[in-house]
DNA sequence: GAAGCATATACCCATATGGGCATGTGTTGG
DNA sequence: CCAACACATGCCCATATGGGTATATGCTTC
């Protein structure tokens, strides 16, 4: 079945760098396509794409303007990111850290001595 | 050139949904991988291969333990993650949301008004 | 050291990229 | 109405999956 699309879910849309460079870009405010290429420093038809799965989890919005069309931010899609992430807080906390690294250990040297 | 490898970086890793799985029942502590494969209801080497690019990414450890082989969490390679989404909470607050559709809203029509 | 259990690998496939390039489409201006 | 500009798409390719199945590896235990 091979990975499943990227344009099925944000996890996904946001596994490409390039993608959360645009990202980043928008925070600054609205652009159109050919900015974020030159900025990126990609062709213009690469960004269109990256810009479209974008566009399809939703984490971005366009808007016609003239001739133009102008990319905004639609953040709300990082959210669960950011709270799936946030669901391991506790268990990156350096104290906690030094702790397991701990208690591996003697695992480790126990298992060893008894094997 | 494709995708980049899941193997190279944890935003890639994650993106599959299984991986994910994992790391949430990892959180309940070690465990072996035919446990870890029964429990998501997938054959075991697929689940070996899962655990082996989060292996390589860093968010899973390895311990012999005879026979087994138990995977624990390391999930201080998701704090990245967090903190990379966490650059945009700004943009997913609602009152913040709100006045950017206000903003947008308002945008539109001008726009529509000139043309 | 043979048999068995727990895992890791090797293969084989269908599919989804991401990149580069050419081209279609829509809008603006003269 | 035509030329120019800004994008979006269509194609073609090399590559990296993720899944399923068969098989090699590692330890244990009898």
């Amino acid at each position: 079945m091979a990975r499943a699309a990227t344009t099925s879910d944000v996890f996904n849309a946001i596994a490409e760098p390039q993608r959360r460079a645009i990202l980043v870009l928008l925070r600054a405010g609205e652009r159109p396509v050919t900015e974020l290429a030159q900025e990126l420093g990609m062709p213009q038809p690469g960004a269109s794409k990256h810009l479209r799965v974008l566009r399809e989890v939703g984490l971005v919005r366009d808007r016609k303007a003239g001739r133009q069309r102008l990319y905004g931010l639609d953040a709300r899609g990082l959210r669960p990111v950011h709270e799936w992430t946030g669901g391991f807080e506790q268990f990156w906390t350096e104290s906690f850290d030094r702790l397991d690294a701990y208690v591996q250990d003697l695992k480790q040297r126990r298992d060893e001595e008894q094997r």
